[in-house]
DNA sequence: TTGGTTATACGAATATATTCGTACATTTGA
DNA sequence: TCAAATGTACGAATATATTCGTATAACCAA
């Protein structure tokens, strides 16, 4: 078993992570600048959190030149299935399928992205 | 508009709905006692989230007898709607169908559940 | 009746997450 | 060159969530 990274990052940190994998590299600046679209922050607020996802492992970072190169080390495909995981056994009673109904209902979704869940659903089927 | 309840509880405070949601009316002690199967808790702790809970309007209670009796006041609908739209922006960039992909692939649902979604989606096709 | 059990209320300790000020080093451009 | 801008490190304040001890009242059974 390789040595395991927190998949479980709270609610900032996974802002972060979330800018972190769709750009790839970025230094704090970038992060905090596309952070800051949305809400209010300090640069240092943003810069700990930052250092404390370095900490927990949560991110590498570059730190030959003066700015910092940060990257993401815990990967989407894992925290996503963690943090669904938890939500169907927090709220939907263990239920994947309430879930999915929960999802599909109100976040009104194009046909589009309902064709390819029947897509995968079929798949799935044929397993 | 009429007043509006948290449909945000902490994970804690989301244990203790999902039993009163299923149970309907239960005393601290009874939720106490399902709480208690899985990790270790003190009763007065317990006690004290249900009365936070009280106090947040998540819950009421009726005081009649000396021995209080809870029931959920946050929907489950309205608050798992909640927290599955959170997820989805979070950690999904938006996209429910990712989300859904996420939580049908690794939480192996039956047959019959899969049966059940892909009904579903047909419904929302025909809208 | 009276002592043990069971209940609530409440304050406070602890843990965790978030935010920001300040000190100090490096870079840059006028 | 040297002052302003930009960066990191770090400590500490604040906010929030969780846990539990203690006081006290009500109930019950011998």
């Amino acid at each position: 078993m390789s040595s395991e990274i927190t998949t479980k990052p709270t609610e900032s940190e996974l802002e972060i992570l979330q800018i972190l994998w769709e750009k790839g590299n970025c230094t704090v600046r970038d992060v905090h600048e596309i952070l800051t679209r949305n809400k209010e922050a300090g640069y240092t607020t943003t810069l700990k959190l930052m250092q404390i996802m370095h900490e927990k492992g949560l991110v590498t970072r570059d730190t030959t030149s003066k700015t910092h190169i940060y990257s993401a080390l815990a990967s989407q495909q894992k925290t996503q299935q963690h943090l669904v995981s938890r939500l169907i056994d927090n709220a939907f009673n263990g239920s994947a399928a309430r879930l999915v109904m929960q999802a599909l209902g109100n976040h009104n979704s194009s046909k589009d992205e309902i064709e390819a869940i029947k897509k995968y659903l079929d798949e799935l089927d044929h397993k």
